[in-house]
RNA sequence: GGCGCUAUGGUGUAAUUGGUUAACACGCUGCCCUCUCAAGGCAGAGAGUACGGGUUCGAUCCCCGUUAGCGCUACCA
């Protein structure tokens, strides 16, 4: 039964996809039996950590839905989580090893050792910590510390088989020969990754250590240390890899796959938390892939978790923020696209008239929509109305060569012209007279109509934009809305002087 | 080089853990609906389970090899 699980994140880049699955796992995991979560943050490579990225992973996991017991943002009672504020917990540990015995200096230079390693692996031969400071007496130690010469702490690994249980790949078995006595404390005095890891899991008192299996190898050596510090192994489970398309690693090279750029891309958090959750798992038989955070947690079991890498699909993203997108809280969506308009720029006071027209738009464009910032560009016959233009367009011209085509425009213009008509209310009215003058019907009536209003050959039915049309108009907004009527005498004069009127009568 | 992990349609996964016409979802194609696109509904194409050997009456499933990909083999995490 997992109590304490944890996610430990290297405070180096912004949270990516593979990342977040990882910490996706370790909740939905948490979550169902109740354990607590920790987030510690695993900055001992200080060159290439910035607390910056610690606050922007952290407020991206909240923003997925995930929370947490103990951190470095709430802290707890095993604190402190940041492994740069731990070193005196690693110098203590290292310090008893070193009086057991079951850890020594080593005082190998770092160069020759390399120099070592590359020789051997040139010439093909297995190299490992030939073990040459493993008997230093006390004397030798004390000595050639007193003459400040660098020194590593080591492991002293013991010899036979190295065994831990794996949720996903089930009982590992390694030989302990393979592995070399591993370094714990670099001469700068800073734990290495192994040591700190497991330090940090055992003071924690981690139970169920999930993580991606790119640490499948170096669990036998955690588990040495483990052993050495006669501490009690947690159970693992070691997640396969998330590649990118090309089947490589996931990585910046994909391009957009940290949280915060599906975030800016108004993707919705549950949708990327159902997609990130399909990543190696999948519910049973009977059940949809379509599942809220809840059933996620109801129905996740880590034992079912795959054992291969997966591919990132933001197809299947899409598809999943598309159905959470129709199923949201309406307001949601509204508020989303307000900001967003607002950052480009196509917004600027929102009062509860531009609330409500955005909400039109939002109802009207929201089908088929991968992401919420894709409105401005699939609404583009909002703001960029450019009659002229629009009859370059090889749809737009195909309608306008339809039989009666200038018939109809002609005969909307007509009608628009009347100034007392309201065009919102009286819409199916003058619709209906535009159908009597012109003769025309159906696509014929609806192709040339739709053509002119909003100089493209498909988009969200008329009854839908023509609202908007007239609604935006009237608001105070930074990029002027063109009402219908606006917009008939400008594709008409356009279709005059480009001669497409000549053969109407 | 050594050690380890993995391998089911294009993608993610299923297959009561040896008996199925190998299932579902995404994507793709087509049809219906419809003023158009999208949405929605319906249908279809697409794998014989990396390859080769075993074991078995029978292997996606068990065993052994091979291949490929990946990881570890660091004073990176």
């Amino acid at each position: 039964m997992p109590n304490r699980l944890r996610f430990a994140p290297s405070p180096t880049g912004e949270l990516h996809v593979g990342n977040a699955r990882t910490a996706v796992f370790n909740w939905l995991f948490a979550k169902k039996y109740g354990g607590a979560l920790v987030i510690r943050i695993e900055d001992t490579d200080r060159a290439r950590s910035d607390s910056r990225f610690e606050e922007l992973i952290c407020r991206n996991l909240k923003w997925l839905g995930l929370d947490w017991q103990e951190g470095p943002d709430c802290g707890g009672p095993f604190g402190p989580y940041r492994q740069s504020s731990r070193a005196a917990i690693y110098a203590r540990h290292a310090g008893s090893l070193l009086e057991k015995g079951s850890a020594y200096r080593c005082f190998c230079s770092e160069e020759e050792l390399g120099r070592q390693a590359r020789e051997a692996r040139r010439t093909g031969v297995a190299w490992k910590y030939p073990g040459i400071c493993r008997s230093l007496s006390a004397g030798e130690v004390a000595q050639r510390l007193k003459d400040s010469h660098p020194s590593v702490i080591r492991l002293r690994v013991r010899s036979g088989a190295v065994a831990f249980q794996d949720l996903v790949h089930g009982e590992m078995t390694f030989d302990s020969a393979v592995v070399g006595d591993p370094i714990l404390v670099r001469s700068n005095g800073m734990p290495t990754y192994n040591y700190a890891a497991v330090v940090d899991d055992g003071s924690m008192k981690i139970s169920h250590v999930v993580r991606g299996d790119d640490h499948l190898s170096n669990t036998p050596r955690q588990v040495l240390i483990y052993e050495a510090l006669g501490w009690p192994l947690p159970v693992f489970a070691h997640l396969s890899t998330i590649l990118g398309p090309d089947r490589t690693r996931l990585s910046k090279r994909h391009g957009a796959t940290s949280l915060q750029h599906f975030r800016d891309q108004g993707v919705l958090p549950e949708a990327l938390l159902n997609s990130l959750t399909l990543l190696g798992w999948a519910p049973g038989e009977d059940q949809s892939e379509i599942l809220s955070p809840e059933e996620l947690v109801a129905s996740f079991d880590i034992e079912r978790v795959s054992k291969s890498s997966a591919v990132f699909d933001v197809h299947k993203l899409y598809f999943f923020n598309r159905h959470y997108l129709k199923a949201c809280e309406p307001s949601r969506a509204v508020e989303w696209a307000i900001a967003h308009l607002r950052r480009e720029g196509l917004l600027e006071v929102v009062d509860s008239g531009v609330r409500q027209w955005v909400g039109q738009v939002v109802e009207a464009f929201l089908p088929g929509l991968d992401h919420l910032s894709q409105i401005a560009r699939k609404a583009p016959q909002l703001w960029s109305f450019e009659a002229a233009r629009a009859l370059q367009d090889e749809g737009v011209r195909q309608v306008l060569s339809l039989p009666g085509a200038a018939g109809v425009v002609e005969a909307l213009r007509n009608q628009l012209a009347q100034e007392e008509r309201d065009v919102v209310r009286e819409w199916p009215s003058i619709v209906g007279s535009v159908k009597a003058a012109s003769g025309q019907k159906g696509r014929k009536l609806f192709h040339p109509i739709r053509v002119a209003l909003t100089g493209r050959d498909s988009g969200p039915e008329l009854d839908k934009l023509v609202p908007i049309f007239e609604g935006g108009s009237r608001l105070e907004l930074p990029h002027p809305i063109k009402d219908c009527r606006a917009r008939i005498d400008e594709f008409h004069g356009a279709m005059l002087s480009q001669g497409l009127t000549s053969r109407i009568h």
